[in-house]
DNA sequence: ATGAAAGCGCTAACAT
DNA sequence: ATGTTAGCGCTTTCAT
């Protein structure tokens, strides 16, 4: 087991110091040419390579940055971690992945890795701040960034969709299809995300002029299973609705089951829109007809400016909001005729 | 913006030394009472947490393990990661996610954060060793585990799952249905998981005297649209199957959808079995028949696996092997009466 | 039970 | 253009 080389044993070979081989690696310019491409040479055939631990607390940086997210199991971060990813392979950062769970210590716990030179920054797609934290204002200042979900007062900046205005676009959507009866399947509520698209419903239908009957708000959870329960009970209502606007693609998933499974067509007897166009949703059938987010472009836009905040400059406190589009797929269509 | 304090800092508030400090934070037991929950109390108070690159350094290791999937972007993935964090937090271990995306570059930079302390072991699924490792042979008592696929020759500890004979399983399912004409819809051949489900299939149809008539092997790559094209295909032939074996969900999600594009009943008119059973397979309608890998127990294994090979512990090399499950779902049916 | 001192491997300030 | 030197913050001998 041969030990792997140090940055001294490259200067020996050449009978030069170890600075000037730092210098030659890090690209500095400031070696000469002999000595440069010699330095080069005999680091690739010594397969060497400056050990981060050592650079790192001589730097005081760890050219890494971390993405932390509620549920590492959900596919809809995977394609903004691809933005993030190639923004920050770009700069030079590699990209550590956190996992909440939704537990309090867990967050913290990525706060700390801030702290103590595991990451030099983050991207925050949970939604709130640890406690601790909080109550001690000590974020502002801090180089996080936070993603997709919203965290008022925190002075961080935001890289996020309008959840409100594309809500209420899908039904929007469904009214100029004829539907007078549309239901919606929210989120949990009162999270942030889940109310806006749950308001931005109700703006919609509000606008015009269309009632919200009892029973029509369901309070769910983002989850599929979820889903497949309240809209079995939308569909026992004594009025049900001819359209359904769910808070999330999974829930809408369980929404087309449910009425595949009932025996009930999609769109002839019932619409339904989802929110978030995740993996898979144009393949199940038919299509889903949903709202897409520019998943990669936010993670992207969320990078660079994480990259702009570690390198100390200043960032807009007012959102940036990505644009959101309506897909408009196979599981929307014209109201049926009333019976 | 205050200065996150040193061990110095807490050592100086108590009158200890730095060292004491050290003791007393990393439990070794040595630091008597009065002084160690004064420490601890300090500690907490200043919010200290141990720079983790100066202890990286001195301790030579980094108390991280590299995942290396070909795409991040397949939620498979998740769920594997999912185990492989937990059982790599329960010891104490971080872990960071690398995506190759089949770029030989970045294969092997994977494999040199291993030498440049960023890692001190990783688990493998891309299926493959950079070419100039494995040319070099400096492969072997690395601490590598390759889990998922397989890596021939490799010295290296495998975690993995029967292909071949969940295959076969899956297929000797639709034979007890009665299926004659059974296709199959192959992933990326001749690459070896592909390959091995390819030959469990041809084994099974052989096992069972039946024909494998021309076409009734599509060359696919695991892609949903791929599913969708290559099962036209198939009902174009003469003699169309009336099952079809996919290499993986997402292509059997593609010729689930296009089945019901053309009418046809799943499973009256067609059966159709998947492998994987990915996110969402269940959710589909109607829910998908397929072979269940033990994702998560798999991740967990092989990081077990990788934190005994860390120790220094030897490990088998005989592949480890998790048991499958076919999930009979809604895809799959009794054979149609012959028209 | 605690302290003093060394040193992990690197980079950057300062010299020349 | 290159070498010398110091030191990042920690853990771990070794000494007491």
């Amino acid at each position: 087991m041969n030990e792997r080389p140090r940055i001294k044993d490259v200067a020996k070979r050449l009978g030069v110091s170890p600075a000037t081989v730092s210098r030659a690696l890090s690209g500095s310019g400031l070696v000469a040419e002999p000595t440069l491409s010699r330095i080069l040479d005999v680091a690739r055939e010594l397969n060497y390579r400056p050990n981060v631990s050592a650079r790192n607390l001589r730097t005081q940086r760890s050219m890494s940055v971390l993405m932390v997210v509620r549920d590492i199991g959900n596919p809809f971060y995977l394609e903004v971690m691809k933005g993030v990813e190639q923004a920050a392979r770009e700069a030079g950062y590699s990209v550590l992945m956190g996992n909440t769970e939704n537990d309090p210590d867990r967050e913290s716990e990525y706060f700390d890795m801030l702290r103590d030179g595991h990451a030099d920054g983050m991207i925050l797609m949970t939604g709130k701040l640890p406690a601790r934290l909080e109550a001690e204002g000590l974020v502002g200042g801090l180089p996080v960034v936070v993603a997709l979900e919203t965290i008022e007062d925190s002075g961080l900046p935001h890289v996020q969709i309008d959840n409100f205005a594309a809500a209420q676009d899908a039904v929007r959507h469904l009214i100029e299809l004829g539907h007078r009866r549309i239901a919606h399947i929210t989120g949990p509520l009162p999270e942030g995300m889940s109310t806006l698209r749950r308001d931005g419903w109700r703006a919609a239908m509000a606008g015009a002029k269309l009632p919200v009957p009892d029973g029509y708000e369901q309070l769910g959870d983002y989850q599929l299973h979820t889903g497949q329960v309240l809209c079995g009970r939308l569909l026992d209502l004594p009025e049900p609705p001819t359209a359904i606007f769910c808070a999330n693609d999974e829930s809408a998933f369980g929404a087309v089951h449910e009425l595949h499974r009932r025996g009930r067509a999609v769109p002839d007897d019932v619409s339904v829109v989802g929110f978030d166009d995740i993996y898979l949703s144009e393949a199940i059938f038919p299509p889903l007809t949903t709202v897409s987010q520019p998943r990669a472009d936010i993670g992207r836009e969320s990078m660079s400016m994480l990259l702009e905040l570690i390198a100390g400059g200043k960032v807009a406190l007012d959102p940036i909001v990505m644009p959101t589009e309506l897909k408009i797929r196979g599981t929307t269509g014209p109201v049926a005729k009333p019976n």
